[in-house]
DNA sequence: CAGAGAACGAGACCGAGTCTCACTCTTGTC
DNA sequence: GACAAGAGTGAGACTCGGTCTCGTTCTCTG
């Protein structure tokens, strides 16, 4: 039982982040659980929007959720690097899960054809990327790394 | 007087871009060229809203630019690899002068503490994230690397 | 259960960027 | 030079992510 829920990233990474907000003295909303929820379910990157539409429309009779709490939640979920914002450059950000349980550190390829996002990650890009920080002697908290071109797919 | 004209990076720009301009089959416009002198004569990085505020004001009885000739000669420039778009998350598009009579080909460190924009340069970088592609089997056209940190003022 | 204040939702608001359209200017042709 | 043709232009309406406000609702503690 127990083996199994803590198998499930998902589950891990919501039962994670609760924690870390519960424990940072946070007191527990309709919204904020909602939005939790669907970013453990989402295994790739949500723009604001996509989350908006997903829970805007509260099915069950619930009472829906206002624009002004996701993005409070999604700063918060930030602040305590529970998420990472993700900006491509289209003028939309895009929130994903972060944090000790859930998926590692990656970047992104950014389609010019058909716009989808594809994540990778590549151990040899972090190290030249570590090296590039020593060798320039910036104190870097975080990275980003985009590559423009054809997805797999449109090739 | 030409050797010390060529010798001016920001007077070959301009005379480069509007060269690739023309051979492509454009007019010149009133407001094309004095975006091109604008760009021309920054170093850094400009915003569309502070290239919109320098050409608003048209000295001396000039016609004032156009919020659209703005957007729509960056784009014209960035589609002949004139400009580099330059995206940092805060919801605002930076524009700087590129190609082969201009700076190289960077990237930028963003400081945590006071906003600033470093670029740095660095080929090692630039060979690993070649390597990258081939390794991911993407083909790529262009990339984008931007660290956080604190840049060397703010240690 | 009651009070304090955290969290919430509706909707007004903001501002970077896009679109439209009538007008102006550049350019090639005679 | 005069003259189309059509590229270029600018005022301003518009779009739409994202922010702010404020009155209401809920969570937690005692
Ligand atoms: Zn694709
Ligand atoms: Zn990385
Ligand atoms: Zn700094
Ligand atoms: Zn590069």
């Amino acid at each position: 039982m127990l083996a199994t829920m803590l198998a499930d990233t998902a589950t891990d990474w919501a039962a994670y982040a609760r924690a870390v907000l519960v424990r940072a003295g946070h007191h527990r909303g309709a919204a904020r659980e909602r939005l939790i929820d669907l970013l453990a379910r989402q295994n790739c990157a949500l723009s604001a929007i996509e989350i908006e539409d997903a829970l805007r429309r509260g099915r069950r009779g619930q009472r829906p959720v206002g624009r002004a709490s996701i993005y409070r939640t999604l700063e918060l979920l930030h602040a305590h690097d529970l998420v990472i914002r993700l900006d491509v450059g289209d003028g939309v950000a895009r929130y994903e899960p972060a944090g000790p349980t859930s998926e590692h550190h990656h970047h992104h390829l950014l389609c010019d054809h058909c716009g989808r996002l594809v994540p990778f990650e590549d151990a040899a890009l972090e190290r030249s990327i570590e090296k590039l920080s020593d060798r320039l002697g910036f104190r870097t908290t975080d990275h980003e790394v985009t590559l423009r071109g054809d997805c797999p797919d449109c090739r």
